[in-house]
DNA sequence: ATGAAAGCGCTAACAT
DNA sequence: ATGTTAGCGCTTTCAT
């Protein structure tokens, strides 16, 4: 046995210890590596050799050579947010599939983090990027000369210049306020966020469908936060209630908003569906606990996940072809807290 | 201006097309990029020439040839869990501070995972680890024979051959049992995750602190999913029902669990706290909002993170030093859902 | 203060 | 099928 065996915690064995032990050079090695055409005697030496050194490829040295990373880049904009752990966990079960790493990192829609984690992807040479860009970012991201394709998920360009895969937000809020209208309810309020593009979708479907059906929009737009909500709700409601024109629902556009209205129902006293009823987005296993449970529209995430991947792939493929919207339905899960007007 | 403006989709420039444009060595450029000694003139022409090339370092490259990767490992048993992404999120900004990067790896907890995303760490030649293991990945850990350093964060080691931030995870047990016991409920169960030490941890101090108040210890041990807890309790309690040995009271090992158990109850039409009343861990933002609130022990999430990272660069400092065990103490965070027997 | 040149660990031509 | 060798883009001696 090599003496190299004991090198614990000098330095990790490189291929040329491999290739010294094995007794072979180290082009063979690489090439057992990568099943490249070795003998199989000497493919066994080598990974004998591998073993004894405990040997382990230094990914810098084989990026910088090979001139491809192999990594995909996904920075999404709240890794809390149980729709984007989903997103990343497709993203990275397909990335695997292809021999490929990911690299995740989180904004918390902050631009300035944004702007820091494009330079890391630049730096890193990441063969192509999924991203949940804020606004601010989205509406600078052509002029970004990135090295690398990028597909947009949850938020959508709207020149067109990037691909995206996206929910059909204007479909879903529809769908809500639909679902709303048929329990019963004719005054129906919208809480949104004001930084994603998502919530401007969704505020267009809300402000249709309630027009489709005679009925009155209004709506709030506040920083996507629970507090933020819960402070807003609690000041409409206030003034609502002085004014003799409570809404009998409120429908909310993402899943920490909706968490600050319930909180907010909480310290008013406000019973959900009784005093108003509930509907946000986002099928979060706690929704279905809370209250009467709430009724939420459910993306396809994982399907969003592996749709983004497609594209991308398909993209490096392909770098010229025409940039495709993949537009994907959500679904509306009616539970207690749009119960029906009592 | 230069061409290389003009190099776009064709290939990034590199410090040999900065060198050019700013007429200097590669080394002056590197100089600059790493605030070495140039001076003023030479320093401004290198950074319009960084700005006009849009260069941007290859890290690979550096990597390579610096031979530290700047890079800290991080790999948690389950992102979607909120203790865990408070944790990374502290994590990151130490790094950042520390101008280090961190590559996030989730397990959900599974062995194979684990090795995979260790020998990604050796790969990827990480400055240092932590790694909340499972208790199958941690008793092999010691052979393992890693080139960097490990924290173990939440689980923690037996033998004390890794640096270690824990909860005191039997005290906060305890925590639980001992309000239990002062509202009034003299049968509590136990639901234990069968995966982690911590779990067994926790078991440990349900059980002195029920034998310290004279009460009968009840504990069961599940697979760490809300599916497997809504099963076991919903079985357990028709069981108990039939016997006529009912609990008043239930603590669940973490917020997965508790998520089962909630879930159980509503199936099982039982009232919280009336038929049963129900603790657990991890203040998650949810707990807040089911029935009538939850119960639980609250950990100081962003002080583990911190402390971790701090345990980390001191070992780098210090490698010959003695392990150290962090333990920190968690909270009870008392809600309607162990509201006293009625 | 600046430049020339060696080489990090690996892959990919090219040669045999 | 196997070995030899030239770099990948950068940092870091070593000269100047």
């Amino acid at each position: 046995m090599s003496d190299s065996v004991k090198a614990i915690g000098i330095k990790p064995a490189g291929i040329k210890d491999v290739a010294r032990e094995a007794g072979v050079s180290v082009a063979t090695v690489s090439r057992v590596l990568s099943n490249g055409p070795v003998s199989d005697a000497l493919r066994a030496r080598v990974e004998d050799a591998v073993r004894a050194t405990g040997y382990r490829p230094n990914l810098s040295a084989r990026r910088l050579r090979s001139q491809h990373s192999l990594t995909i880049g996904l920075i999404v904009s709240d890794i809390r947010n149980p729709f984007f752990t989903a997103v990343s966990r497709a993203v990275e079960d397909a990335a695997f599939q292809a021999g490929m790493r990911v690299i995740l990192c989180n904004t918390d829609e902050n631009p300035e983090r944004e702007a820091m984690y494009l330079r890391l992807m630049q730096e890193e040479r990441v063969t192509g990027l999924i991203f949940a860009p804020t606004r601010a970012t989205l509406a600078q991201l052509d002029r970004a000369d990135l090295d690398f394709p990028v597909v947009l998920i949850d938020r959508s360009a709207p020149a067109g210049r990037f691909d995206s895969v996206v929910l059909d937000n204007p479909q879903a809020a529809a769908l809500l306020v639909d679902h709303l209208h048929a329990q019963g309810y004719r005054r129906i309020a919208g809480l949104f966020g004001n930084t994603s593009t998502t919530a401007v979708e969704r505020h267009a479907g809300y402000q249709a469908a309630l027009a489709a059906h005679g009925l009155h929009a209004e709506a709030r737009f506040v920083p996507p936060t629970a507090e933020a909500a819960e402070a807003e709700i609690a000041r409409w409601l206030a003034e609502a209630r002085r004014s003799g024109a409570m809404p009998d629902a409120v429908m909310v556009s993402n899943s920490l908003l909706l968490m600050g209205v319930v909180k907010a129902t909480r310290t008013l006293g406000l019973a959900i569906p009784g005093d108003l009823a509930v509907a946000g987005f986002d099928n979060e296993p706690w929704t279905e606990l809370v209250g009467p449970g709430l009724t939420v529209i459910e993306q396809p995430v994982h399907e969003i996940g592996r749709a983004a991947m497609t594209l991308l792939f398909e993209r490096l493929d392909d770098p010229e072809r025409a940039t495709r919207k993949v537009v994907l339905s959500g679904t509306c899960v009616a539970r207690g807290s749009t119960g029906g007007v009592g």
